[in-house]
DNA sequence: GTCTATACCTCGATAGAC
DNA sequence: GTCTATCGAGGTATAGAC
């Protein structure tokens, strides 16, 4: 167990070393042993928790969710403008993708791994990306809003949609490439969606 | 085994079974026993086609590959004018996603999957994707050259940066959400690509 | 090539002793 | 809460008989 493990509950123990096998080696590629051994529990304290396997994933893939949400507002509400907080939502994908060394978007990278459709943990994918989408759509509203002058020549709607399949994509070629520049290509690409 | 497969030797009846389950189910979800048995062949046979399931694996991410390139430019090639040319890549990929279910794209889908980032298999993707660059930067510089006055203002490494961001968006969209609609806003987007 | 049998491992999950 | 032992199933892969 890493030391700065040592003072968690062991469900906080399980839900802080579960992600990062998760998203390192894939869901299915992780078994609940080594989840358990790199946590430092016991087995039956695990399954106290979690029932089941995909009880933990789950749990980890909305607390994914509120984590990265925050973590764009936050880099969102940082900014000033209208304009650059309207890209902020592209721009905070820099140091998350760094941070995460490049591996993508974890729901991206789950939903393959699920075959039922009807599964919470794919319903989990499609909440993420809605939740993005009406954060960008406000966003959107907000800069047309802002300077008709300058935006008013935009619609709130496609320009949404324009910068929901930049950020998609951004993201899902880091991914597969494993590399930066795409996330860098995007960014570039959602400024140009607001010049005239 | 279906009755489809009865005729074709026991190598292809695997390299056509085993790409719907992989791709249905993810890769280390479907295993090598029920590739087997819904290819009708027998086991021994199997490993001495492919040593190992990655073997397997491989063999099949290069025939989609090169499947897939084909179609992408036998549908582009059916089209006359470069403007419908250079739409061509990513509204092909209509008929393909209607065709797969929305299962979004196999490369995508199993990068994740393989944890060895040296691995060949995600080298595939790397490929996959290099090819659909290299197909829209020419088909780009053929769109920009046909009309300097409509379409001399684009930059052919820019927009062939935008059109790839929206067609793996799009694509990585569709997956997730398993429904054709980002299918559609990346045709439109790509469209507003060439407006002036 | 086919068939069956099987080795060996790891999976997710459970149970009992402490 | 911890530990160890173990279940049954299924994983990849191999071997022998035909």
């Amino acid at each position: 167990m890493p030391a700065k493990l040592e003072n968690e509950s062991p469900r906080d123990r399980i839900l802080m070393t579960a992600p990062d096998l998760f998203y390192r080696q894939g869901y299915r590629a992780t078994g609940i042993n080594e989840v358990i051994e790199k946590a430092g529990v016991a087995k039956a304290t695990f399954y106290a928790h979690f029932p089941t396997k995909d009880d933990l994933c789950l749990a980890y893939l909305k607390h994914r969710n509120a984590q990265e949400y925050k973590e764009i507002t936050d880099f969102v509400n940082s900014k000033r403008t209208p304009r650059t907080r309207f890209f902020g939502v592209m721009d905070s994908m820099e140091a998350w993708a760094v941070r995460t060394k490049f591996r993508g978007c974890q729901f991206i990278n789950m939903v393959p791994e699920v075959p039922d459709h009807s599964s919470e943990l794919r319903r989990e994918g499609h909440l993420h990306y809605d939740g993005a989408r009406a954060l960008i759509r406000k966003l959107a509203q907000e800069l047309i809003e802002s300077d008709p002058h300058e935006y008013g020549h935009l619609d709130a709607n496609t320009l949404t949609e324009d910068y929901m399949t930049h950020l998609a994509g951004a993201i899902a070629l880091a991914g597969v490439y494993n590399e930066l520049w795409p996330i860098k290509n995007g960014m570039s690409a959602v400024r140009r969606l607001v010049e005239k």
